[in-house]
DNA sequence: GGTAGACTATGACAATTGTTATAGAGCAGA
DNA sequence: TCTGCTCTATAACAATTGTCATAGTCTACC
C-alpha cells in the first residue's frame, strides 16, 4: 500500500463530495452520506460539529485539492499539456459515471446562500475556481502568453470546463468535451505562441 | 400595453424558472412556486397534473425559448453582437440579483435523474442547449466560419457562457464575464475571418 | 335559471430533512 | 482498576417535501 486506508472521516467527505456531485447539494442528506461511507449518522455530527456546511465546505475543499495536485502534475509537461488532462479528467467522471456524476464545485455554487449570510460554501467554492485559474495562468504565463491574456485564458478554460461537464451530462453525450477540446486546444497554441 | 397580463399558468412557469435558477431543483418546491406567483397551491396541480416534473419541464422550455428569442435577435447584427448580447443577457441576470439568480437550465443539468428513467427534464435541458447551439452555428456559418468550426465554438460558447455564470455566482463578482467576453470575441472575429 | 367545466380552498398522507440530546461502547494511559 | 476520551447507537424534534382527495366557488353558455 502507498497509502494508508482512508479514515472514515475521510469516507464521508470523499463521499459526500460524489454525492454532490450526482445530485446536487440539497438533495444530498447527512444520513445518506453517513450510510454511503458505512458510517454512523452519530459520527458525522461528531466528526463535523457544524453540521451540513461544514461537510459540504470540505467536500468542495477536497475536490478541489484533488484536482489541483492533478492540475498541478500536468502542467509540468506546459499548458496545453495540462489543458488535456483536466479536460480528460472530468470527461472521465462524467462518462464513466454513464453522465450521472459531475463536478461538485459548481453544484455547490448555483444553490442560493441563505438571506444576508455570505456562506461559507461558496466562498470555498470560489477559492477552487481561484486556485485551477491561477494554476493554468501561471503556465500560460510560463510558456509565452501576455500576462492578461494568460488570466483571461485561463478563465475561459475553467468556465469552459464546468459548463461542458453540464452540457454532457444533459445530452448524455460526451461530443461536446470533444469539440471544446479542440477549440481550446487551438487558442492555447495560438497564445503561447506555439 | 403591447402583451396580455400573463395568466396565472404563465406566472407559475416563470416563477419557477426564476426559482430554480436561484435555488436549485430540489430546494424549489410546489408550495413555494405557488405562493411566489400568488396562485394557490391547489391550482398547481390543476395547471400541470403531470406535478413537479411537468412543471419543472415547461420551466426550462420557456427560458429556452425567451433566451433564444433574444439570441436569434440580436444575431441578425452577426455573430459578434448575438454573443455579446447573449453574454450581456445572463451577465445582466446574474449582476441584477446581486449574484443569487443563475440559468435554471444548468441548475436542472446537474441532478440526477432517477434510476433507469431518463428523465424529461434532462432532456428538455439537452433541447434547450442544442437549440442555442444551433442559433449561434448557423450564424457563425452564415459568416464565412468553416461548418465544423462553426459547431464546435457554438457549443464552446453556450459552455463557457454557463460556466461563468457560475462562476460568476461564487465569486460574487462579475469579472469572470468580461473575462471570457474579451476571449471570446476575439475568438469568433478571427473564425469569421474579420 | 340552470348546468357544465374551469379553477380554488383546505386538509391530509407518508416520507425525509437538519439537528440535538442522551446514553452507551471501546480503548488509551495512569 | 479507574479515568478520560473518541466514537457509536438510538431516539426524538419540528419543519418541509410531493402528492392526492374532496368539497367548494366562480364563470360562461344553453
Amino acid at each position: 500500500m502507498t497509502k494508508d486506508s482512508p479514515s472514515a472521516r475521510e469516507r464521508i467527505v470523499a463521499g459526500a463530495a460524489d454525492m454532490i456531485s450526482r445530485r446536487g447539494l440539497n438533495a444530498t442528506s447527512i444520513r445518506e452520506t453517513a450510510k454511503h461511507a458505512s458510517a454512523p449518522l452519530g459520527s458525522t455530527y461528531h466528526y463535523f460539529p457544524e453540521g451540513k456546511q461544514q461537510l459540504v465546505t470540505e467536500a468542495v475543499r477536497h475536490t478541489g485539492e484533488w484536482t489541483a495536485r492533478s492540475l498541478r502534475k500536468e502542467l509540468q509537461a506546459g499548458p496545453v499539456a495540462g489543458l488535456q488532462a483536466f479536460l480528460a479528467l472530468w470527461r472521465k467522471i462524467v462518462v464513466d459515471s454513464d453522465f450521472r456524476a459531475g463536478c461538485p464545485v459548481l453544484a455547490v455554487s448555483i444553490e442560493e446562500p441563505a438571506p444576508g449570510e455570505t456562506s461559507a460554501v461558496l466562498t470555498a467554492a470560489a477559492d477552487v475556481f481561484a486556485t485551477w485559474e491561477g494554476l493554468l495562468a501561471d503556465s500560460l504565463r510560463e510558456h509565452g502568453a501576455e500576462p492578461e491574456r494568460a488570466a483571461n485564458l485561463a478563465t475561459l478554460i475553467v468556465a469552459a470546463v464546468e459548463g461542458t461537464v453540464a452540457m454532457c451530462r444533459a445530452k448524455r453525450s460526451a461530443e461536446p468535451f470533444d469539440r471544446t477540446a479542440e477549440e481550446l486546444r487551438a487558442l492555447i497554441l495560438a497564445a503561447v505562441g506555439d
